[in-house]
Order: structure tokens, then sequence, then C-alpha cells
DNA sequence: TTGTAGGCGTTATCAA
DNA sequence: TTGATAACGCCTACAA
């Protein structure tokens, strides 16, 4: 029922070849033809098919390089889950996705594998450190001609294809409001956040304070601490401060770190804290089992891994970005109920 | 890179037809000839190309039809946008989608439609009615060949191929739990429940007032009442109940009538109660920000309606369900600042 | 029991 | 500037 290129040209009275040029600006064809098979195009409300557009393309040998700070880190593994399903996608189209895991954050090392991945890759996923150095690969991966799409980190870059995160400055909002609802009145705060090189941890910091200065100007406060996304680093640092401030009623886990935090909290007895921490990792499934974490604001992992490698596929394949734009992952709240 | 069967033809030694015989169970195959051609298929890993299939699909001019109990409610809007989606998908592969809509929760009428669909449809997705002639028609279409997807229902009945819904002892579990970390000490609770008819909000019922004597055993539970879906009447009820018992400290809404529940409220000035509500309507929305629902917990309406179309599209051409199989739909707490 | 051939829609190449 | 043709992977009808 719906157009095809064939119906197109049968109407136009000429070749699919010429169908072919005109649809995809290919040039070298009469413009008066040109307007007729246009015209024709739009009326029978030509849009290209799928299928036969990946049988096409796979002739091309097209290859994806994903860049991971994700050794050692089990928020990663679904994320990893969700691009092993955009590969499944991506062997339709004869598309080979290589992964190059890092641990941490170390800029020198991400720009060698920048490096790498510009020589083997047509485009780029990246989990991008926020760092001058990162950025100038990326604008001159582009400027070679390869596109990156950003997943799990926003980057104060312009020249990234998409970026396939949450908004962390909502996330952070989130889970101020959640610390409202259950903590009503005056309340004593702690931030335990991740790294002040990832941009989405400082990003959910300052959601978190904003909302809480309008919302709840009453509330104070305490301090925030840096968890490097380190465990002993963590415990070792929350202890102290439930040391220094036992009036401590909330805390905030921006990012890593929950299993030294929330460690803490326990071995202090302190039940009576709520927590509202990010991410549902098995770690924080545990404590919210245990009762020592309230809520949790998740972000869709296995979508985000999907969704760029799909964006990926889409781009090498079509020459634009699917309709889903920068891919919509959404804030979600958990509770021991629903996790 | 993946394999073909033109691969596995060439390694065996035999013509594709051939493979695609074993392949596909068609029989008439020389058993030791099939033995070899399905050890090199496992060897090259082979899988089949949904491309190449989708392309060759197409000539069997496939139907679907979808039935929704959705005229006047504007909870499915985003139902049939997920479903827009799958339309698109399901037009790569030339399958046509039929949407017939129907008002309210009328057995005779649905019965109808089903009817219909029975006619002129390969496959039926069915927003259901509980109830034993729904029950039984089903049955009956599955006995000729038409096999039938839920959407957004759960049914009394295992003779549907599957069911695209969320948990719904687990929806109203959600909602008692949040009500919980809100309330905290005693607390006196209003359910407004929608159609006894609808087997979904019964399980809301259910799930939320067993969690509540699990959880809060000295919460009170003084009325559930029925909204039917519509606003007057939810109106009306819940003016009397305000009146009757002043006490109430909480309410859930299971489904629809929450604009008159809401206005009730709003127009006692109970700000006071703590209101816990199920969907993210329009109205819904509103009476977030107005600070009457304090959060609500949704079911990923868009996705159901993608899902289902893409269950039945993906069954249709091969012949079994999708790996993520009945459709995984999550229940999700929003409140106002992740709306 | 097996092989051949044509077509699904799109794209690329080569010839006219 | 245009047309014809082959190819991508799968399925099916028909011939051997």
């Amino acid at each position: 029922m719906p157009a095809t290129i064939k119906m197109i040209a049968e109407k136009a009275g000429v070749s699919r070849g010429t169908v072919d040029r005109v649809l995809n600006n290919r040039g070298d064809v009469n413009p008066a033809t040109e307007k007729r098979i246009l015209r024709i195009a739009k009326e029978l409300g030509y849009t290209p098919n799928q299928a036969g557009r990946a049988l096409a393309a796979r002739k091309k040998g097209y290859v994806i390089d994903v860049i991971l700070c994700s050794l050692g880190n089990e928020f990663f593994d679904d994320v990893k889950n969700g691009i092993a399903r955009g590969m499944q996608e991506a062997e339709n189209y004869g598309i080979r996705v290589n992964i190059l895991e890092m641990k941490g954050y170390d800029v020198s090392r991400q720009h060698e594998l920048l490096d790498r991945a510009g020589e083997e890759a047509d485009l780029i996923v990246l989990n991008a450190i926020n760092d001058p150095l990162i950025i100038s690969k990326v604008k001159e991966l582009k400027d070679s001609g390869k596109e990156t799409i950003l997943v799990n980190t926003s980057l104060e870059c312009n020249e990234t294809l998409a970026s396939v995160c949450v908004d962390y400055i909502e996330s952070g909002a989130t889970a101020a409001g959640l610390m409202g609802l259950m903590l009503k009145k005056q309340a004593d705060i702690v931030i335990a956040m991740g790294s002040k090189n990832v941009l989405g941890h400082n990003e959910r910091v300052v959601g978190f304070i904003n909302n809480i200065k309008k919302r709840h100007p009453e509330y104070n406060i305490i301090t925030t601490f840096e968890t490097k996304d380190d465990e002993e680093l963590a415990y070792d640092t929350m202890k102290q401060v439930l040391k220094a401030h036992p009036e401590t009623s909330g805390v905030y886990i921006t990012s890593g770190g929950q299993r030294g935090v929330c460690k803490a909290i326990e071995e202090a007895g302190r039940y009576d804290i709520t927590v509202v921490t990010s991410d549902g990792t098995k770690t924080v499934q545990e404590y919210v089992r245990k009762g020592i974490i309230r809520a949790t604001v998740m972000q869709e992992p296995e979508k985000q891994g999907y969704e760029a490698i799909h964006a990926g596929v889409y781009y090498l394949v079509y020459g634009e970005l699917p309709d889903s734009k920068p891919a919509l992952i959404r804030n979600e709240i958990y509770i021991e109920e629903n996790l």
C-alpha cells in the first residue's frame, strides 16, 4: 500500500534510478523532471522503506566505536545491556560495533582511545569526561568527518551530534522534591557528590540546592563532599560527617559511593535519616530493601545504551538522527515497592 | 560479517532453498543434510536478517485490528501516540492497522467489534473488558486462528498471546508505599477507584490495601467508592465523603475521575490531604502543579501502545513474540519536579 | 528430496 | 542527463 520508488517511477514515466537521484539529491537530473518527480512523491506520500535501505546499506561495512568509563563501575552493566541490544540492530545493517572500556576519569587515556576510534570508526559513541582536551578532540574528529554521540554525559561543547542522557538539573531537583515530601518541616541535609570532573554530577548538585532554596528555604545544607565514586573514601567521610553533625536528617547521594555512605549510616544505626540517591544498581536496591535508602532517581541506563547505538546506526544509514532526536531519557523515581 | 542463508548454503554445498526449508522446518529434506545444515548454521552463529524478512513479508498483506475503550478518555491519547509509532513500523512490513474505538465499558459493543475484527484482521490488539462474554469470544477467535494481544488490561483468561500492561497489584502497592513515606504516622485514607468491570482497577485496590495492612497496620481505610471514570459522580461522592469524614488525611485515586475528586478537595481547601493517583494525563499534571496531587504512579502509556503493535507485527512476520516477551511496562513515580 | 528463479525496496555501477 | 541491471537477505512457487 505505501508508495515505493518503483511506483513513483512508473507514474512519472522515468526509471527508478532517476527517482533515486532526485529523492537523494544526487544531482545530474533535468530540473523539469525533478520537479515532476517531487510532486508525485508528495502526492503519493512517499516515505522510504527502512527494510530496503537496511539491506542496501549492508555493503558499506560501517564501524562504530563506543568509549565508556565503565571498568569497575556497576552502573554501566545496564548501559552495556542496552548497547548489546543496539548491536543486534546494527548487525542487520552490517555495521560493526567495538566497545572500548576504560577505568575512572583519566583524560589522557580517553584521548588515546579517541585517537584510535578516529582511525578505525565511522562514528563514535562517547561517555565523555568534561575536559578541554576532550572537547577539542571531539571538534577535531568532527572536522575530519567523524561525528560523536554522547552517552550518559552532557559536555560543554555543542559540536556533538546528540547527547543521550537525562536532564541532570532536573534529576537533582527531583531528589530535592522527594526530600521535601518526606521530611516536611526543618531538615539538615548532607550532599555526597561523585566527581567534580563529571558535568552531570555538578549539575545534580546545582539542581538539588536550587530546588531546596526555592521550595524549602528553611532547610539547612550542612556540607557537600566528593566521593570520587570511591567506596572507602565515601565511607570514611560520611562517618566523620555524622560524628561532627549528629543533627543530619537527610542525605543526598548524587552518584557512585552509595555503598560507603550507606554503610556509615547503617553502622551508626541512623535509620531515622532520609536518604535519597540516584540510579538503581544492585547496591542501591540492597539498601532500599534494608530501609536505609528511601527513594532513588533513576535514569533508564539500558535505554541510554540502546538509544546511543540506535542513533548512530540511524545516522550512518539515513544521514540524519531518528525522530526522537536527543533521545528523551526520563528521571524516574523508585521506592521499595516498584524497584 | 553476520552469517546469511547464502553463506550456509555454499558451505554445505546445497542450495539456498534447502537451507530455508531446514531453518524454517518446512519438511521434505534429507535427515542427513538437515543435520549438516543445522550444524553449520550453529557454527556460523546464524540469525535471520530482519530487513530481509521484512521485505519478503510485504507481499502477504497482513491486517491488524486494534479495539480500544478510548472515546472520551484522555488517558488513551498517549496510548494512541504509541500505536501511531507502531503503525509506521508496520508499514515497512506492508501491514495495515485499523483502529476501532468505543466509549466506556459496554460488553455487547466490544463483542460486536471483536466479530468485525475476526472477519477482517489476521491479529487483534484488544483493550479488554473483563467479562465472560469477551473471554469466550477471545477463545473462539483463537480457535479460528486469530491471536489476541491485550493492551492496557489484564484479563482472567490465559488464551491470549501477550498482555502489554503493568503489574496492577504493584501499582497499588507503590501508591501505598508513597503514602507511607509522606504521611508517616497515623492516617485516615479514602480510596476512589475507577470501575469494578476493569480488572486492573480492582487489582490496584487490592495491592494498595494489602501493602497498607503490611507496612502500616495502624492506618485506617475509611471507605472505597467507584467513580466509573465519571467526573461528576466522582465530584459529588468525594464532596460527601469529605463532609462525613473530615479526618481524611490521604486519598488514593486508582484511575479516571481525578478531576472530580481533586476539585472537591480543592474547593474544601483541604491542601493538607495527601493525594496519590495513577497516570499522568493533563488533568493530573494540572493538579500536581496546584499542589493537590503529591505524586502519581504512571504506566508508560505511549510505550504500551507501541509495544502492543510491535508485538503483533513481530508475531505475524516471525511467528513468535519478540524477546522482550510480555513487554515490560514499569510503574513509574512522578512528582512535580520530574513530571 | 532438491535446485532455480524471481521479487520485495533501495542503492550503486555501468552503459547509453 | 537518463536507463538498465545487479546486489543486499529472505521467502515462495515451480521445475527437476
